[in-house]
DNA sequence: GCGTAACCGAGACGGTACGTCCAGTCTTTGA
DNA sequence: TCAAAGACTGGACGTACCGTCTCGGTTACGC
């Protein structure tokens, strides 16, 4: 009995790919993740649908990827950009900066996530995916795994180097501590609780730096 | 530009509610939240879809309402049986304990809050619903106001009790401390990064109130 | 076991059975006879829709009732004007005219009765109501004795005139010979086989009228 | 503006095709024309409903095919057993008989037409089919143009060969004439004035034919 | 003159079918 | 041989009416 026949990955059409990843972020772009359907994106990309159905298991799926791509051209851009340019440093990219000031690090880095959740346009789709990986574990593992886990390996890296530095108690486990810095940020952007402000990151940082830090 | 003319609530046939209800949750539980359709739910309930959908806009709001409804009649029955016995506390229903130690109580919650989260078959539909509301705004609204608010409340009320006693400092906001606490368990519960266990809980507990009580 | 309990007609509100008629025949003008629903007349009329269930068993025979209130209202008038004025018969009030020429006469009465037939706005909802009444024996009945017997019977009445002045042959069956008249015209009508004018009823009087004479 | 994009018929399934007409002939069959419903004959055919809305804009219209398809099937049967055995000639397949007789020979076929419109199971879709005609416009084109035209185009080839052979008047118009015999037995069949019978198509040869023809 | 029975407007109810939309599969055609 | 195109079955969607029912209120009859 043979596996359910995987299609030649070797010989995909990338056209199609590029068409597809465009036109489903263009649909979530423009009318929302809900109302953005398989049909619609095979139609805009000028593809058949079995296309899509060959290589995605879902329309989250298909989304995934997109974002991904669309990451990874960014990345790439920025890498390049930055090359030819000077050396700033920023948090998606290439780090959690370290100025030896572990708290006014984070807030300048926390503030900036702040702002970017709060724009709507970039982050509604993110939201959607979230909230799609929620529900489907198999894509909330693919979620966490590709998207999650490399921004939270930076956090990681950088309360190493503040143990390293004293600024943190070395019997405290770095991946917990991250999620009281980001859990309350993203508690707020997903479940709309409160506002999310500068204010509260700060807020944030001091309550939970204070937890962390060694007795003066 | 009239109103769409909302229905006579004083009307309204408290038997169909009650059968909505029933074949709502029924249906969540048996073939989970993504397969239980609107058809499904007036099927189930012997009710026309009609008066589903004159009353409620959404399934999710279906499924909200049910909750909710399942949740008074739980505590009323809790309510009833406690007048009647002892006078103990839990979580869910009357408050958090008060026994002088804030960590110990905040332990012994939120180690039953894992529990809960933990228990597939209970947290299946809450999941379902909070991804729902993290999608629509209007949805979202009502479940924070609803569903997490009066919870949230316990917490508060409670750390107000442990400023007063002098385990926390004044000058803490008690609004965005029990973040501290609830978002990191939030945070793995939807996302599945990591496991969901009381060590976790313990050590949230530990971290957070090390940085909210007073220096020694 | 008691019948179904035929409402008291006594007790009835006249005010409302206007108000349907009204309601109705606007209705259909309005919109159609198929789009025309008893709920739509009921709110029109200002009426709940169970007076309307409690006097008429389908929305045809709302309307058929409400032609028929029309045509009566309609011919009282006339019959008023009349008595007031001339002495001059039409057609459809009293009588097809006998002025000896039978030919003559009869290319009147369906000259004219093309005319009608001609006018969209008056013979759409008649149309309506025979249509129905073909599907539906028990209108059907009602429509033909209520509407079109009575005037079947002023042909019957004519002809038999024409027979007793020798101009028709005694051995011919009225009843018969005039649905050679009308029956064309009808099929014309009703089928929209080809247009229905002036120059085919004459020739349905001269054709059919040669066939009915004696010979000369 | 675009057309609604009209499918493309040579990809359409002849299978799903003939299914569906099976269905509706058997559906109005068994539970007459106003208790089809499309979903219905969707669901007997095991064919999807849209498969239905694609490519027939009513019920009507589906069953008006349904007819034809029946009807071409029937005839080619019926011409497949001719070719083989004699030559003989109905009205309904491929002709009005001519002996030289013409009332003979019209008394024959109206004869069987009244047979045929007397028979319940027959008739019922017909009559049902020639009401919803009567109401739209397009659908009764297509009837007179699909089904009634054929049939009379039969009669005024009949006529026309009896007034080559000087048993009809030369100045009678054939597509008149034929009204004369058809229309009263239609008007019978459809308003249901009075009975139906051989008697009566009879009667009906006799009058109009004595209009026809010459003067001795 | 006073119940009381009935009709009345209103509209919620259980249902059925509508016509649309999309999922996911299958088939045909062209490159 | 894969991809585009798109027709197919299936089924949920949300809407519109159906015909029944229940609810106060308002007549108008019979005692």
């Amino acid at each position: 009995m043979a596996p359910p026949k995987a299609p030649d990955s070797t010989r995909r059409s990338d056209r199609s790919r590029r068409a597809i990843y465009d036109a489903a972020l263009a649909l979530v772009g423009e009318t929302g993740y809900a109302k953005t359907t398989i049909e619609g994106i095979a139609a805009r990309a000028g593809v058949g649908k079995q296309t899509i159905y060959r290589w995605w298991p879902s329309k989250a799926a298909v989304l995934m990827e997109a974002f991904l791509d669309l990451a990874a051209r960014q990345s790439a851009e920025a890498a390049g950009g930055e090359a030819a340019g000077a050396g700033a440093t920023d948090a998606a990219g290439t780090g959690i900066p370290d100025t030896g000031d572990l708290a006014a690090d984070l807030k300048l880095v926390l503030r900036a996530t702040v702002d970017e959740l709060n724009d709507p346009a970039a982050a509604a789709p993110t939201r959607a995916l979230t909230a799609e990986g929620i529900v489907d574990p198999a894509l909330g593992a693919q979620f966490v795994e590709r998207l999650l886990d490399p921004q939270i390996q930076l956090y990681v890296t950088r309360l190493r180097a503040a143990q390293d530095a004293g600024e943190v108690r070395a019997d405290i486990d770095p991946r917990t501590a991250l999620e009281l810095l980001i859990a309350p940020l993203t508690h707020r952007w997903l479940l709309r609780t409160l506002p999310l402000t500068h204010a509260y990151a700060d807020e944030i940082v001091d309550y939970a730096l204070r937890g962390l830090s060694p007795r003066p």
